[in-house]
DNA sequence: ATATTAACTGAACCAGCGTTCAGATCAATC
DNA sequence: GATTGATCTGAACGCTGGTTCAGTTAATAT
């Protein structure tokens, strides 16, 4: 037959995607050229189609890795019933699932509409899900009482954006360790949903 | 001399801005031809450069028209003395700005990367005094005991994150009104911040 | 009427794009 | 050592990008 071991098909092709994910994220899906991504992985721009069909393709198959792998880490979870306790709980895994991939969430957030029109609608619909997880939440502990919200969805919408904000700005190595974030998110994150508010 | 009335470049100028405006939005700046605009203006792609230097000062004068205008705006506002009241009043601000020019949000946070290094910079510090006022108004009320928050910093960054974030998912038509919406944010943001929080 | 000139056209320029493919390379197999 | 086939090169393809510019158009001023 042919090579197997010694084959660098094991190798090239996650060093291009690593490259397409690094420079999408620095320079933008459109702006980016498949001769870069080659020229970072070592390799001539042909090459990179023995292993994805277009550039299309890659962009995909990052946001939807992303995606997948984000719903399935959360359904591996074991969510606390005390709906004080599974905020907490939620507060601590996004926090630490986005932090360790800044460029997978910002080009999640920013290259939604170069995905084609069937692509974008796969990825749209594994967000909802993931939305509906935090909305359902919520709504679990207006109901029990544990917390005080004016509106349930919007704030669904406003503890997610003032969560996966945290990517813009914090850095492994800033003056906050990512345990010292989660605390402060913890107890920000309780406020918003008026866990102790006055009645 | 020439025309003066009936001249178009007084038409024409403000058309093509807002062509690139909508078109960067809606496709993203690299993806957006001169071409494209130029159609939608109802000219020949070459026209426009009588407005223009080149593409990238188009973008530019979007965003940093954007950032002048809302650090304008502020700057003519009464804000109150009492912390609480400056809280709602930055928020009625905030909201109100952002809902109206959703397209100009959406391509100032997005197309930062698209700028030159110097262009970015001027973006880049126009925001900094932005962020600084949010900072700024949290740590007057946490120093004089009306607000409770983990860590300012923090907090300034998050409550902007999830008022920013109203633009993702707003509608002018939508089930809210902007009143509304105002009244649920100030709400929110006040239990972010711990007013009447438990000391 | 004529002259003037801002505003625009239409065609061109060339660099660079995504993609293709015939052929070179070379580790594994026989 | 000859064969095989996965992997990659290097050059090419057709096309489109931003930008330029000589020339046309038409509203004003004289």
């Amino acid at each position: 037959m042919a090579r197997k071991t010694g084959s660098h098909s094991e190798i090239t092709g996650p060093k291009i995607k690593q490259a397409a994910l690094e420079l999408f994220a620095r320079h933008g899906f459109a702006a980016v050229t498949m001769r870069q991504i080659a020229a970072r992985v070592g390799v001539q721009a042909g090459a990179i189609y023995n292993y994805t069909p277009d550039k299309q393709a890659l962009l995909f198959d990052l946001l939807h890795g992303h995606m997948a792998d984000l719903l399935t880490r959360w359904a591996q979870e074991h969510v606390p019933h005390d709906p004080v306790a599974a905020l907490d709980h939620f507060v601590a895994f996004h926090l630490d699932f986005h932090i360790r991939r800044p460029e997978l969430v910002f080009i999640s957030y920013m290259e939604l509409r170069n995905l084609t029109e069937e692509n974008f609608k796969a990825i749209e619909e594994k967000r909802s899900r993931y939305e509906k997880i935090v909305y359902d939440m919520i709504l679990k502990g207006v109901r029990s009482g544990d917390f005080q919200v004016p509106d349930a969805k919007i704030t669904s919408f406003a503890l997610i954006a003032m969560l996966t904000g945290v990517v813009d700005w914090f850095r492994e190595d800033g003056r906050l360790s990512s345990d010292e974030l989660t605390r402060q998110y913890c107890a920000l994150a309780r406020q918003t949903l008026g866990v102790n508010a006055p009645a």
